[in-house]
This record gives structure tokens, C-alpha cells and sequence, in this order.
DNA sequence: GATGAATGAGGGTTCATTCAT
DNA sequence: TATGAATGAACCCTCATTCAT
């Protein structure tokens, strides 16, 4: 929306516009499909119709472009993040309403979570080159907070959580079980992705946070702060 | 060790088994840092100390090596799975050591975590061509299976846990963290994997997971078994 | 020629158009010097002094390449085919040089029939994979019957000739002859290939041609249908 | 069958004879099937039910199995072209029945006359190479210029006839047919191979030989001998 | 800005042949 | 003799990238 308005000003550029949407569009498919190496600048040039050398006009290399990917990837997270709304005066429900949905992107767009791992298995290279990504800090991240603070003020909470820890963990219950759906379906023989298991599986995720987050089995655990290391 | 015992009764088959062994562990290090397909066969055969086309007299080719190093790689996690002695009469604390020692492997061990990614990537291609590797079912679901089964009878631990979401998240809490440290670092710009942090998070997931089963704060949660979908 | 004056107008497309033409005459020399099997991309890409990787572009692949130099080495045979002047007035000399004439092309381009022999030991792969080739049907076949038909107004030919049959014998006789140079001077030890002897073979081929068309004999031959077979 | 005899006195060399035997028979089929530079010496090796070592230990290189080959196969080809009894009392029965004979050996045995097309692209590289090879000489050509010898004493074949130029011609007449059947096919849209198609070819062969030879039409053909070149 | 042609390095794979046993 | 492992050269093909227009 914003290119648009954008192009309104100047209409010269309009269609360079469109052009770098349409590549960043191709390109994000492509390289979700097939992860970095796989991806290939011929592909994505065919997907986006265009001429193999604008890509380069455009972005420069190959790494460019995925870096340029990339940030479009974490904008779009980033919003999905934000949108949906959640009850802060209640923070249980809150916070279950919270992993639900955060679980659900990652099951809308296993395509976000492909482009991560092939950066992951890139060791970060192209989001610690770049400059924008930092940036990116995810909205995410205050919604815990937020929710975490109101439970231990209405004393359901406990006090100790770390909301690195937490945020991780969110992500972790379900991203992992989208990302690695292969090699589980694999092991355990049986369909993950369907739609009341995977109902299932985001009811399991909030469950586990919540009652992580509880202050009511405190009592039992008292003392057991470390597990000795083998 | 056999592959020595075997080999000093006929003198013949060392080169041959070693020649194997020293791909699969020259393969094993090339995919996991690489994926796939930046993984080079050149790269393999040179670090494996031999001519590129002995790789194909063994493999057959880049997909049959890389299936042989998923199966190795599984043998080896269940291998170490299998290694960590859990007690099963205190169930609380059986579970946080099985937790613990499971995290650790990922850890100590990303590679394995790079490979799955890997192979994840391209949609379990591999896993699902290959005959053997589901057959490679983790002894470590025995042991959650268990666990949860003593607990259950000790009225420690909830009745209606699914064991392989149990074992999914398990997984997930540690792996997760692993595999996407890098991203993760790159939004946090924090160092996730010196020693105490990783302790840390180890204690967290153990801390997670164990809340999640206690019995405890049952009361709290009556009633909320689903979570409303946006 | 085309080429040259589109490309008076067109400046850009010379050096494309000439490229095209350079790989086709390299690899139409490469294919019938060593067959398919035994002709190199290196080679052709050398040859035409071309990168390797611009063969690929232009015809995708070695296959590909092949089909296109079979195409047009069928398009080279019909044009020289058709050049001949056959004076269709007099069946029995029109009939004579038509043999001769044929014969020749084998003579002077006998790489012709090594791209044809090639092909036939490959079972016709191209050949019946092209959507272009079937259409390449031979004037000849016109010459051939529209001299038959002379001839038999004339009552100087025979009625019962299989044109199909005419056309294949006629193109045997010398083709076989000089595809088959290496071997039968193997055997005879004597040389095959020089101008006399060459024109020797080709009268001779007439003369086999002729003398199966006339009708003078046809009383000595009555019921002679069938040979009965062992 | 001397090889039997011959392992009757040596009877260690039995395995050795019948391994030469079984290698021989798979190479002239992969030879015949593929061309020389198609074939593979695995495949041969693997088709015999032998070590691909012993592909060398016998037969030196790939070079020197094709001689073999070849050599064999002209065994054949001249034992098959022994075998048909001709009767000679009837020049042009005998003649008749000499051209489909031959025929029928080409049409029987495909193979032969891949083998030859692959030497020939090879420019008779073995053949040439070879010392016993051509020794192999044709007892048909016996046949022929006896066949002749007494047509003309019958005054019914013409007397200038050419044996060497007969003999080539008589060979190329059923030999072309078949080693082009597949670019023919593709030229005339027609199955060349039935069983019927080629009794009337080798009719047709026959046909034109015969009344190449027969003398009752030479007053036509006074003064032509020479096509003049174009 | 956009196009088609070209580049150079290398990527997986194959093959005839030989070595050690 | 026969076997399995290894060799070295090359083969077809691909890819990211750039040039000339």
C-alpha cells in the first residue's frame, strides 16, 4: 500500500515497483522451496517473468536478494504477529489465545519457517550482514511481557520467568513441529498436518505454557532449580 | 570395534570398511554444514582422503550417500538417547534428567539437528525413500512412555498426556533453540550458546515440561481444553 | 543468405544467427566423424569456437543438438537431391542419371551417411522423438514416379513396379556401398574409393536400376513370383 | 563345437573356453545393441556373469574385444551364408535363391550388420588392425562367380558382368533395407519389418538381380555405359 | 531499464582400466 | 585365475553472473 501511494507521486517508477514486488515474491517461493542452494536465479526470473538479468539490476546477487527476502519475511511474521488481538485483563486466556495464534502462522506459512532454517543452516550469514534486520525486533515480544507482568499482578503467574526463554519456547512448540513434519511423520507413521491434529497440537502448546506459567504447583517444586548434568 | 575384530581375522575387508566409514564420516560433516545442496561431493572425497568416484562405488550417488549418512545420523541419536540412565521410580526427576539429557544432545551435537533441517527441507525425500530409517523408532518414546505410566500410578503426573506431542515438544523446547540460534541471536543480539546460558535453558525445558504433567494445578485449568480459533 | 540480409537490417541477431550456424556445421562434423556415442560437446564447442555452455543454450542438450544437425543434414540431402535436372521425357536415360546422380550425393557427402547410420543404430531415436523430421519427405520419390509413370506410357517400363521399393534399392546400391567402404576393402583388399572405380560402381548401379525397369524380358520371368524360402 | 573337442584333451581349460564363449556372446550383443563407443564394459561384464577384470585378462582393452567380436561374427556370417544348398544347375533359380538367402540373414540377424554399421563409423579401425580377419573371405562369392559362369554357359546371363560389383550390390539391396528400417520408416511412415513387407522386399531383391543378369534385353541397352556426370 | 547472448568455473556422474590380494 | 577396491581422466550439463546492445 505504501508502493502505492509511493507510485502516486511518482508514476515513472510504477512498474519498478511491481517488478522488485513480483521478484521478492518469486524469489521468497523459491528459495522456501528449495532453501538457498537449491533455489535457483533462473526460477525465480521464469516465476517472476522477467529477464534473469534484472535480478541482478535489481538486487545484485544471489545473497542480496535472499537478504532482501529475508527482511520481507520477517516484516510479514512481524505483522502476523501483531494482528492478532489479544485480552490482556485476562492472562491466562491471554496467553493460551496467544500461542494459538503464533502457532497458527507458522502452520499458514510453513514457507516463512523454511526460509529461516535455510538461514540457520547458513550459520545467520546474510541477516548478520545485513544492516535492516536487527531491527526487526518482533512486537511479539512486548505482548509476553505484557501478559506475563498482569499475571503475576493478579498473582496466577510466577514470578521468574524469563521472557527470552518464554518467547523461545513459544515459538519452538510449534514451529519445530511444522519444520520438522517429515522426519516425524517419518518416525511415527502417521499424517501431523491434518486439520483436527493440528488443532490438537496448538491445544497441547498453550497447555504447556500455561501451566509452566501457573503459580498454583510452585509448592511441589520447591528446591529443584538445577538438574545435575551427566 | 567389530569392524577391528572382524578385521583382524581376515586382513582383506579394513580398507574397504574404513574407506566406508571415512565417507560417511566426511559426508556426515559436508551436509550438516552445508545442506544438501551446498553439500560437494569433491569436498567429501577430499576430506574423506579419497578419489571423488569411490563415493559412487559405495553410494551410488549424492542422494544415496546422503540417505546412508540420515540413517548413521539416527543411529547415532538414538545411541545417545539410549545412554542417559533415568531413574524411573521418582518420576519428577526422571523426567527432568530425560529432558536434560536429551537437550544435550543437540547441543553437543547440531550437526545431527542440521541434517534433519536439511533433510526437511526437501520434505523428507530421503527418509521416505529409504526402507530402513523408520524403522529406527526412538527407544526414547519407551522411556517417556514409561515415565509418564510411574507417574500416572505415583498420582504425580496428569492422566490425558499424548505421549508424542510429549515427545514432540520435548524435542522441540531444545532443538528449536539449537537449530535457530542464529536468527535468534541476530533479534536478540544476545550470545545463546555459552555454557551457562545453555544450562539455563536446559532448566527450562526440564521446568516446562514437568509443570506441564504435575497434577497439581489441575483445578486451575477445568474446563479449558480448547482454545477459540480467530 | 536469408541470414545475411535480415541481418543487413537487423545488426543485433549476426552474431546469434552465425552461432547457430557454426555449432550445427561443427557438431554435424563431430556426430559423423564419431557417431553419437563417440562425439564429444568439448569437441563441438572447440570446434565452433564456442564456450561449451553456449552449445546448451542454443539446443539444450546433446540430444537436442542432434535432432537439429539430423534436421538439417535431411535438408542438405533433399536440396541436393532435387538439384539434379532430370529430363522426364526420356524415361530410361532420366532414370540412368536420377541413379547416378543419387549415387553422388553418397559419394561426395558420405558424412550424410554416417549421421544416418548412427541414427539407425540408435533405432531412430531422434528421428521418431522430432515432430520436424517426418515432413522432410523426398522429392525424389516424385522424380522417381513421375519417371515410372513415363516409362510405363512409354511402354518401355514394366507396370508392376513398387515405387517404394525402387526408391530404397536405388538409394541401397550406392549408399551401402560406400558405408560400407571400410569393410568391403577389408574383404576384397582392394580400394573402393577411387574416381574410377567410384564411377564404375555408379554405372553399374544404373545399369541394375534400368535393367529391372525395361519391359523386354518380362516373357523370360513369367511366374516367377515368389521364391519359395528354405 | 572344436572348442568341445579341444577340451576333451585339456580339460582345465573347459571354464576358460566356456567364460571366452559367454563373454564373446554378451559383447556382440551390447557391441550390436549400442555401437562400440555405446557399449559398456560393465554391461558386458555384467551380462557374461563375470568380474569386469576379466573382460581385460582375456581380451586386453575394449579394442581388442570388438576384434573378437567382429571376428566372430564374420564366422557367422560366412557359416549362415554356407549353409543355404543352391542349385547351381539352374543359374537363374540358383541366383534367385542365393539373393534371398542372404537376405533372410540380415533380416535374421540384425546384429551382424549393427557390428559392421560401427566398424564402418569407426573407418574399419579393427578390421584394419587385425590380421585374421581378412582371411574371412566369402565362400559366397564362390557361389556367385560359379552361378554366373554357368548362366553365361547357358547363355542366359549377360557376360560382363562384375562379381565384386554383384556381390555388393546383392548385399546392399536386403542389408540397407534393414540397417536404415528405422530412418526409412521414419521418412514413409510405414512398418518395414512385417513378415510379409519383407518376403516381397527380398522379392523385390532377387527380382532386380536376376534381371540385372539376364540377357534377353542387352539390344536396348547398346552404347550405354556411361552416365556422363553432371 | 530491459534483452539475448555469452562467460567461466565447477557439479554430479561415468568409464575404461589397473592394483592388491 | 578371479575378486573387490581404486584410479584418473573426461563427460554432459548447470549456475551465478556479466556484456553488448
Amino acid at each position: 500500500m505504501d508502493v502505492l501511494a509511493a507510485s502516486a507521486l511518482k508514476k515513472v517508477r510504477v512498474s519498478t515497483l511491481l517488478t522488485r514486488e513480483k521478484i521478492i515474491s518469486a524469489a521468497t517461493y523459491e528459495f522456501a522451496e528449495k532453501g538457498y542452494d537449491g533455489a535457483r536465479m533462473d526460477e525465480i526470473a521464469l516465476r517472476a517473468g522477467i529477464q534473469k538479468n534484472v535480478l541482478y539490476y535489481y538486487f545484485k546477487s544471489k545473497d542480496g536478494l535472499y537478504t532482501e527476502v529475508l527482511i520481507s519475511t520477517y516484516e510479514l511474521i512481524r505483522f502476523s504477529q501483531a494482528e492478532s488481538k489479544i485480552n490482556f485483563d485476562d492472562p491466562v486466556e491471554g496467553m493460551r489465545k496467544l500461542v494459538y495464534s503464533i502457532g497458527k502462522i507458522w502452520f499458514e506459512h510453513p514457507e516463512f519457517l523454511r526460509l529461516l532454517q535455510s538461514e540457520n543452516i547458513l550459520r545467520g550469514r546474510h541477516i548478520k550482514a545485513s544492516r535492516k534486520i536487527p531491527d526487526l525486533y518482533s512486537p511479539l515480544m512486548d505482548s509476553i511481557k505484557k501478559l506475563l507482568r498482569n499475571g503475576v499482578d493478579k498473582k496466577v503467574f510466577r514470578k521468574e520467568v524469563d521472557p527470552i526463554d518464554l518467547y523461545i519456547s513459544i515459538t519452538s512448540l510449534s514451529a519445530h513441529y511444522v519444520s520438522h513434519q517429515h522426519t516425524f511423520e517419518g518416525i511415527f507413521k502417521s499424517k501431523l498436518m491434518t486439520s483436527p491434529r493440528i488443532r490438537k497440537r496448538l491445544t497441547h502448546c498453550a497447555e504447556m505454557v500455561v501451566r509452566y506459567l501457573l503459580v498454583s504447583n510452585d509448592s511441589l517444586n520447591k528446591g529443584a532449580k538445577h538438574v545435575s548434568s551427566k
